[in-house]
DNA sequence: TGTATCTTTGACCACTTGGTTAAATCTTTT
DNA sequence: AAAAGATTTAACCAAGTGGTCAAAGATACA
């Protein structure tokens, strides 16, 4: 047997990230995951005794992959500049290959705001890095005075948003999948670009 | 008996738009729906026959009388700079009053992107006339060429991603509800200073 | 006033849902 | 090999779901 085979408790995670980051809790079936894993209904509660902490799991293990991911290129002690190309080449290649993450994310969060204190909160995301380096920058005279907050809101929103309003953007600017896809690919130029000019004196 | 009491139908249609907005077409239930209207359940189905067929009413409603609004500005005769302007403020202002539709519509599109055909291209939102105006201002001198794609990408984007990331930016940012209706107005001014800035030559 | 039509309701139904259980099978330990 | 334990299954259950229906209340109409 190949080192690569999953068992039955790791068959069951991939089968329920898949199903419930596509449908959402409400949407997801426990017989659609157990189908999806190819497993019996009752295995799922065999081993995760109720949808809920099924889901938990689940939800815990993206924010935990996900957020630390994405956080860490932003507090790296890197120029600023070189952070803005950075952060945003490989944000948007992680969000390439989990495009339906952002939406899970935002849409269950939500319906229960409260899931962040015990999830989001322990992974450590300190924003206090990045204004401290702002700060550094304004006083150097490289960049204009900017309230971090929105800084890091700009950033983020126009590497996030294509993702989560991919068919409505692929509606009014009339692509395809394959559009989006270049679509996507230029952001990396683009996005770090107006995010530079907006700041730089 | 007052001018503004609500026929049956406008207090269902009410009611529907409430419970589906706020918990999706999965999470919402026919009983939550009459509960909120304060009728019997059967009614809801001797006045729209199914709840497919409700939810189709409130989506195409929300999207017909949310993207004209939006659209308007886009494609009015103004000056760029005002356009970017008043844009943002008006649209800012229509989300703040609305901060659940996007992502009720987001999520559901994402669910259901056939959904777009029925509704959105008949709101006839074009998107030529910003990507000519945009073209005259390059050849003017005024603006540095850019792909009008990712023009209005940014621009939505900075808009309307704060409403949907609600929860999270109050987590990482540590702010309040007042907090965040302030961060919000700032953006007012915020967000058109950055897309100047980021397309001027 | 009586009757036909529209509106509203409580009771009900078929089906789906998450969840349980007892038995079967496979693994490990002795 | 046999006992003990862990894993997997089919069959089942109670609660909840969207949806129906016959009858009761309103309303309009003759």
């Amino acid at each position: 047997m190949s080192e690569n085979e999953l068992n039955t408790e790791q068959l069951i995670l991939k089968a329920a990230r898949k199903v419930f980051t596509h449908k959402g809790l409400d949407g997801a079936r426990m017989q659609d995951i157990a189908n999806e894993a190819g497993i019996n209904k009752a295995l799922l509660h065999y081993y995760f005794r109720s949808k809920d902490k099924l889901f938990e799991s689940i939800f815990k293990d993206v924010i935990k992959t996900f957020f630390p991911q994405v956080v860490s290129v932003l507090v790296a002690d890197i120029p600023l500049f070189d952070k803005i190309h950075r952060f945003t080449e490989s944000y948007i290649d992680i969000l390439a290959k989990n495009p339906e993450i952002p939406g899970f994310v935002f849409h269950e969060l939500s319906k229960n705001p409260d899931r962040l204190i015990g999830n989001i909160r322990e992974t450590g995301a300190d924003i206090g890095i990045i204004g401290e380096q702002l700060q550094k920058e304004v006083e150097a005279g490289n960049i204009r005075p900017i309230n971090p907050a929105h800084f890091i809101a700009n950033l983020i929103s126009m590497c996030v948003f294509p993702f989560i309003a991919r068919p409505l953007l692929m509606g009014i600017m009339k692509m395809d999948a394959q559009g989006f896809d270049s679509f996507i690919e230029e952001r990396k130029q683009i996005v770090p670009e107006a995010i530079i000019r907006s700041i730089k004196v």
